[in-house]
DNA sequence: AATGAATGAGATTTCATTCAT
DNA sequence: CATGAATGAAATCTCATTCAT
């Protein structure tokens, strides 16, 4: 679906400053700064030349977003193969760093068409797949938890929720609700397997 | 302290047509769609009569959120006078056109050091209030959750995600995540038993 | 030349703090910026009360100049019967506040034609009425300054610019400018008739 | 420090054609009148257009000024270099049209922090290459004036007051304040005596 | 491969002023 | 006396995008 018209080569040097600059942009001050103007200052180009690589805004936030969403992916498949997948996992929901512009994405993709779908498809790759790795890992001690599905949505949203809140300057019940998804990782996954490594 | 900025008084019926409208706008195209000229134009005035109103549209925005959480307030008042008072705060919780509407003040307020103020106080009032409730309907039974803080952070959490992610398309795993829910506030709070609150 | 229009009494308590506040405006920011609602704000007042006052911003400008005027011509009239008339018009020239009253309303009156006559008749009478007076003060002692009027003109341009530049940070020669005028004052009106004052 | 802000490039054609422009309206209507709309339409352009080049109204107002600042500097040093260097420069300070465009700036500087610095520069410049010029020039036969710095301040003042009084109507005493310059000048510097400075 | 120039739309905000009550 | 409501114009500035070179 690449339009004719772009011209800058997705693997030169330029596409990935410009993606560097909009994804940083977009941390500082959230997706509606990411301006052409914004992201080729941060760029330290002109504006012209942001759309000759990204003929649309969405183009460019597209991309910052898929580059993203590789990365998410690789951390995960990290996290699958730690010694501690399921803690690692939840160590990669609650990191603020990533979440933020997940965050950042989720919000962006509910008024903008064009980047929904490719957002949504992706959250639902990778829950599909933690969901997958729950399953093997945890199987049968997931009792009461009943369905992977719905640990990964459950984590997904704590952490999500964790960072948001933090952003905001909201840390009232942050370290309780920490404590308790430590508790129930514990009683998922004994404590004997994961002792072992600190 | 005669008078400040505001000149149109908040009790008119023009004040609140306007913050209808920006309500109105902000929930079919999110809060960066709430421009003077779109909201004049869902209220059916001139838009030089929003700034009338409300000098800055920061102002329009913190009166939307402002309605919206005495509307929130008073809901949570509500469901803790009810018969199942924990119950109906996870269903305050994942209701969809409240917590849509909070989303997007939440994603605004990471960007808007005007509004993140009011906003996260308003927050942690509710946040205090439920932890009370929680404390007050749970106390000894709370055991392995630990601390109602913790419980209030979780559940929120959970109706963000179900929301927002419903709202992108992604289904996968709520069901799922829905029915833990139920199943963790069954074991904390019988349906049987909830009848019997002294 | 009063419009019919307006109704506020020129004697009332209001009229009086509306002139206060705009003359306080134009001393703070200048005469752009005593808009309506700066000036309104300024009294505490609702804007639409300055225009039950003064129908347009010119009426209230010309009403602050005008009394400003007047407190000149009464300043003039103090400094003609004082002891040492013409060091005490030096000092009213050179006196900061007023003079930066003044060169506002100058600068207003250059493109504004309602104004420009009004002010341009009181220079004029100021004027007049100085020359008259250093006329009858040094008489044959004028000499080499030859016109009083052109003594008028001098200590007057000199008083302004001093209080402009001193506005804009600028003080190169001003030591030496004023050092320079107390000397012709000085061989203009000798000594002796000062120095008995201090 | 690839680019900061300015887009339109300072020697192009139309950067020129803005200034002139801008200079235009200001001549004519006061700074006040200088805005996007007034001088894209006295330059016969889109208003946005004046925005690429000049991305504040301030940027416009600080070229205008340093273009016309050049010029003095340009006025200045060929009055130095002229016959009668101090006659010359007298001719400069009571220019109509220049010295009313420096009062322009000078009462905008008042206001408008952003532009008093480089104003105020440029002035404390000029005043001290005057200085310098009369203490070359003059040397012992300054007198009774004392210091050449004052001199410089003096010649200004009356200068600017009486483009400023002629562009309000005001005309008394003028030829008689013009007529003492004139004299004092031909004491301090014998129109025979100017041509022999070795 | 890149850029300078341009543009039309629109955002936010302020303005003076009018008018009915 | 006074005010609340309203309005149309305008000011400043930013936006995404196009296009010719």
């Amino acid at each position: 679906m690449i339009q004719t018209r772009r011209i800058g080569a997705e693997n030169s040097e330029m596409w990935a400053r410009l993606v560097d600059a909009a994804e940083q942009v977009i941390r500082e001050d959230g997706y509606a700064a990411a301006s052409t103007r914004r992201v080729a200052q941060a760029a330290g180009i002109k504006p012209s030349l942001v759309h000759y690589y990204f003929p649309t805004t969405d183009d460019l936030l597209l991309a910052v977003f898929k580059r993203g969403a590789a990365q998410s992916d690789a951390m995960i498949e990290h996290a699958l193969a730690s010694e501690d997948p399921v803690r690692a996992l939840w160590r990669f929901f609650s990191d603020t760093s990533r979440t933020a512009l997940t965050m950042e994405f989720m919000a962006l993709a509910l008024h903008r068409e064009g980047l929904r779908e490719e957002i949504a498809r992706h959250s639902e790759a990778m829950r599909a797949r933690q969901t997958e790795l729950f399953e093997r890992l945890l199987g049968d001690r997931l009792g009461e938890i009943g369905a992977p599905a719905g640990l990964s949505v459950i984590l997904a949203a704590i952490g999500r929720a964790l960072v948001m809140e933090n952003g905001l300057g909201i840390g009232a019940g942050h370290q309780e609700a920490r404590a308790l998804v430590e508790t129930w990782l514990g009683r998922l996954l004994p404590r004997s397997e994961s002792s072992e490594k600190s």
